[in-house]
DNA sequence: ATTTTATTGTAGCACTCGCTAAACAAATGT
DNA sequence: ACATTTGTTTAGCGAGTGCTACAATAAAAT
């Protein structure tokens, strides 16, 4: 046991509570005492665990891309693009629609535009979201090597629409969307396959 | 000439510089300070000329919506689906890369999120995004009484497709993407065009 | 000239924001 | 037993939030 008093808290559920209150209302949108109250602790236990508002944020983006969006790089072992693909989508929809999440992604939902206090954060998920292609971009470039899609096919832009569509798909999430419709649209969507043609 | 003293600002510039600052930052992100200044007013002339935060939002997006997005009737008074799809494209990347404008569009970046006290927001966005989609859909719906569109095509998931890459467009372009990337996207995305098989 | 009507400027309301200093409490080390 | 270390509690800071009461001002109506 370290040296002094125990925390009275998990450091985990927390996590997830602020993660939780993050993806719901934004941002911009969580105050600390919406975090304090969902987590049962008092301000300043949070700032000694986590830093502060910002430090919490991506701690919580982090957890996030660990836990409920580890579906990306899971679809992305795909044996084939367009499996991967598939993949990513289904497992979009599954996050994006879930019962236990709010509706969406956190890297469109906590902060697509803000103050000018919190532009930092705008910059971070945008990293974030340009992440998540470069991932994208990097199998498709594997698939191009391997034959497995046609070697005229150029993977960037390919996988800037692919992860367009997916950041759509939380927006139309965020406004209501069923599971069904945003099916629908992934269907439209992968009509435009190369190996389709 | 009315009655009392004359109001001393343009009521359509102080609209417009307005819909720019909630564009850019944000419903949440946009202070009243920030906006009288920005406006050039006092508090108490903004809100008698206006209502309250909540109302001059409404009225900024309604604007928008004449302004600066006219080119969604545009495009869907185009002579064919396609054409029109094309156009809507084009306009909204116009739109969403234009150095008079901030990048990508209000109904996106306006509060895709927020928190408890503006939620009512959130719901009025998610509302005019409807809007659209419903607009786009009644468009392929005349496209396919007039022949112009198959007729096994179903009209609504093919319109929620268009705009789902339209919001995800919105994204992109508040993470930086240039003019040539979203054109890329556009290109990708009407390859699935129902015609084209 | 006076009254009426509407906007403007000043000042400040009650509240929330993110954040922190200081005292208290509970564990370990010597 | 005592000091040390660490977390919790209480209380409150300064700044900012959306918003409004009130008096001063500028026009039209009488």
């Amino acid at each position: 046991m370290p040296r002094g008093r125990p925390r009275q808290f998990d450091l985990d559920r927390a996590l997830d509570t602020a993660l939780l209150l993050f993806w719901r209302h934004g941002y911009e949108g969580t105050s600390l005492k919406a975090l304090t109250e969902a987590i049962g602790v008092n301000v300043p236990s949070l700032y000694s665990a986590f830093g502060n508002k910002e430090e919490l944020f991506a701690k919580a983006v982090a957890r996030n891309l660990q836990k409920p969006a580890s579906y990306l790089p899971k679809a992305l072992g795909e044996p084939t693009a367009r499996r991967a693909v598939e993949k990513l989508f289904r497992g979009a929809i599954n996050m994006t629609r879930n019962s236990r999440y709010p509706e969406g992604c956190l890297l469109v939902r906590g902060a697509l535009v803000a103050g000018p206090s919190s532009e930092a954060i705008c910059q971070e998920l945008s990293r974030r979201r340009a992440g998540a292609e470069a991932a994208v971009r990097r199998r498709f470039e594997r698939a191009i090597a391997e034959g497995d899609l046609p070697a005229k096919v150029d993977a960037a832009p390919l996988a800037r629409y692919i992860v367009t569509v997916l950041w759509g798909l939380s927006v139309q999430a965020a406004g209501g969307a069923t599971r069904a419709q945003l099916k629908e649209v992934v269907e439209w969507a992968l009509r435009c396959w190369p190996e389709s043609e």
